[in-house]
DNA sequence: TAGAACTCGCAACCAACGGTTGCGCATGCC
DNA sequence: GGCATGCGCAACCGTTGGTTGCGAGTTCTA
């Protein structure tokens, strides 16, 4: 049931590093590779090619402001992830709901036979 | 903000094939190595590797029945690690959500200004 | 205005991981 | 017993997250 339609934003949206730099630029309402990797367990060059990732799936964009290159997140794109994310996280909610209500039928229906 | 400590789970929840695979075990009821593969685009060994993964964080339990060994979803850490996912999702939706105030409140400022 | 300081991009390299193929071993069925 | 089936182990390959090293462009300042 779970689509394969989900898989590039949401790999995107898998990495651990990027969420916490998606986490940080949302915090600070924007920031830079340096600035990242200030923050963060990583080099400035991983950073970059995360960003780079986020760019591609249209998670952040680039502004180039003299020597630096400020990157923000767009939000309604992360908005749209999150959705997404959400529906999945719904969807197995669903399914276990349901079959633990079968379960539940089967138990109740050994019981009237024992 | 996002912590850490989900990562374990996350990750193994993160790869499109684990999902698939906890789709099919939950719609199946169990199954083998063999009989996943079956029904996947990869081969044996992969979602061999694939179980060891999910069985090591508590995801999915083994049975060995004769020559075959079953496996069957954990329903409980499952529905611990949807909890996580959609605790994760709803983070980010309220950090959306609060910018998106302070940028309304800063334009109704400008308005108010001009 | 020349040079120091800072930020970035590119390239080479490494480790981990998802995936494959090829084997050998155990279990079950005839 | 013999054949088929299911599994585990090992070697190997491509991708990816990460690092270091370097050269080039921009800003600040002495």
């Amino acid at each position: 049931m779970t689509a394969a339609v989900d898989d590039d934003l949401w790999s995107a949206v898998g990495d651990p590093t990027r969420r916490r730099m998606l986490d940080l630029l949302l915090a600070d309402g924007g920031g830079t590779a340096t600035s990242l990797s200030e923050r963060l367990p990583v080099t400035r060059q991983a950073v970059a090619k995360h960003l780079g990732v986020l760019d591609r799936v249209g998670l952040v964009h680039a502004a180039p402001a003299g020597r630096e290159r400020r990157y923000r997140v767009d939000e309604e794109q992360l908005a749209r992830a999150v959705a997404q994310l959400s529906s999945v996280g719904a969807a197995w909610d669903a399914r276990l709901r349901r079959i633990k209500l079968i379960a539940e039928a089967v138990q109740r229906e050994r019981a009237d036979q024992a």
